[in-house]
DNA sequence: TATTTAGGTTGATATGAATCAACTCTGAAC
DNA sequence: GTTCAGAGTTGATTCATATCAACCTAAATA
């Protein structure tokens, strides 16, 4: 109850990721209650695996700080990355239905976990009802966020794919509480690229011009956005439209 | 109990769909259970909606029989098409975290689904652990074809996207008991273009290179399928790679 | 400090698929 | 049967991004 935990090592209850995470929603004793079940262990370093692909699934995975990158090859060795998991943001999902891990999950940086598991963890869903719904939450963001991937991949070209994965970034640490137009990035450009359909030349090029047109700057691990219209314009998620998700094709 | 049903009427106890939708595993009395909530309407007419992005979610969606496109539009009005629906697949997993459709579902022909209330489905998952699991099966399938699709975005060229997707829907046909070198497709090739993220002009030079190479027709709405190796060997799946999959990356 | 190496940049060139345009086919409506 | 619209085909051309290659830079290692 009283113990001292590090920065790495904060209750659920005590954890500015609250409002993002599992506990959303849940009443002071059942946070309680979820706090007993995480197991906290020693933060990943950098290049370190949380799983890979075969593994069998033992737990769900919530980040605390740091960032993970899901990956994948073709059948020919190329690499496909999927995601990239901040933190308050689960991994593990794509295991549910075999019970074993179909991609692999590297830490990108040092990177803390809590780890549920998940046979606890689904007694506990069973029990209370608000979990189980943050559940179907998580869920729902894991392909949710696929199918926007996928959006990215089908209907935009590299300006706009680039500048969407920036704005997406900082979208992502304004809701967790941080600056959203300056932020430390840990994620190689190289690995933005694949995961964007594009090699890295061309990623190279679209930071060189976003920079000189005064749009953002991602130097190092260091991203500046200049101006957030500009790079929204860029890409191409500005343009309000009313019947655009109306079924009139 | 011993009430006639129609063709498009059957009990999931008599589903020729069993092994693959939600009664899998199920013990006989636990399918009578689920048999009891299951809504059964009047089929769907080609161009109807089973639901439009934004409506309320009020069930999950198993066909029965046809085929459903689920699709929505960016922000500047392209549509994106996200799938196509089989007999025994699932739609509505969309809709699980904001309790409201994200995309339109359409039937591409006469269209039969079994509507499972989601209130009272998810009281009988808490009483059936196996209709729980069967469950966290569904999603996961709905999130790894999500990957799926974008693998196929992000690393393959038209030839293969096109060959993939044939033989995909070959194999989900077999896998329901049907042919699967020989089938009827009610899906238009623009559907498949937009859904692969080509032109129909694209897909339609490819369609007459397979048919004049021997490897498959696509006439009308009847697919064959002329040599599965070699339409294996354009969706550049064929070559097995044991490490594929591993994390050396 | 020197050396190595992976990541990143920049330029020249190649190419796969989009675009544009004209035309044909097919099935539905009259 | 005729008309018409939407789907599909085919060809010429364009263009965005990949590819190839050389080089730079900074962090890691010796």
């Amino acid at each position: 109850m009283s113990e001292v935990r590090s920065a790495f090592n904060v209750s659920c209850k005590n954890c500015g990721l609250q409002k993002i995470c599992f506990p959303t929603g849940l009443q002071k004793d059942e946070i309680e209650r979820l706090d007993n079940i995480v197991d906290r262990r020693a933060p990943l370093k950098k290049g370190q695996h949380l799983f890979e692909a075969n593994d069998n699934f033992n737990a769900l995975y919530a980040i605390r700080a740091g960032v993970v990158k899901l990956y994948s090859f073709t059948n020919t060795g190329e690499e496909i990355v999927h995601g990239f998991y901040l933190p308050g943001d689960v991994l593990g999902i794509d295991a549910l239905g075999s019970r074993r891990h179909q991609y692999n999950a590297i830490a990108l940086d040092t990177t803390s976990v809590c780890s549920l598991p998940f046979e606890k963890f689904s007694n506990l869903t069973d029990e209370l009802p608000q979990l189980n719904k943050q559940m179907m939450n998580v869920i729902s963001k894991e392909v949710l966020d696929g199918r926007m991937h996928s959006e990215l991949l089908v209907r935009r070209n590299a300006d706009q794919r680039v500048a969407q994965f920036i704005w997406n970034m900082s979208e992502r640490y304004r809701s967790r509480g941080y600056a959203s137009s300056e932020f430390r990035l840990s994620i190689l450009h190289r690995d933005v690229a694949v995961y964007l359909g594009l090699t890295p030349e061309t990623v190279s090029r679209i930071l060189a011009k976003f920079h000189a047109d005064g749009v953002a700057t991602w130097k190092k691990k260091e991203v500046v956005i200049h101006d957030m219209d500009k790079l929204l314009n860029t890409a191409g998620i500005q343009t309000s439209c009313d019947s655009c998700n109306k079924a009139t094709a």
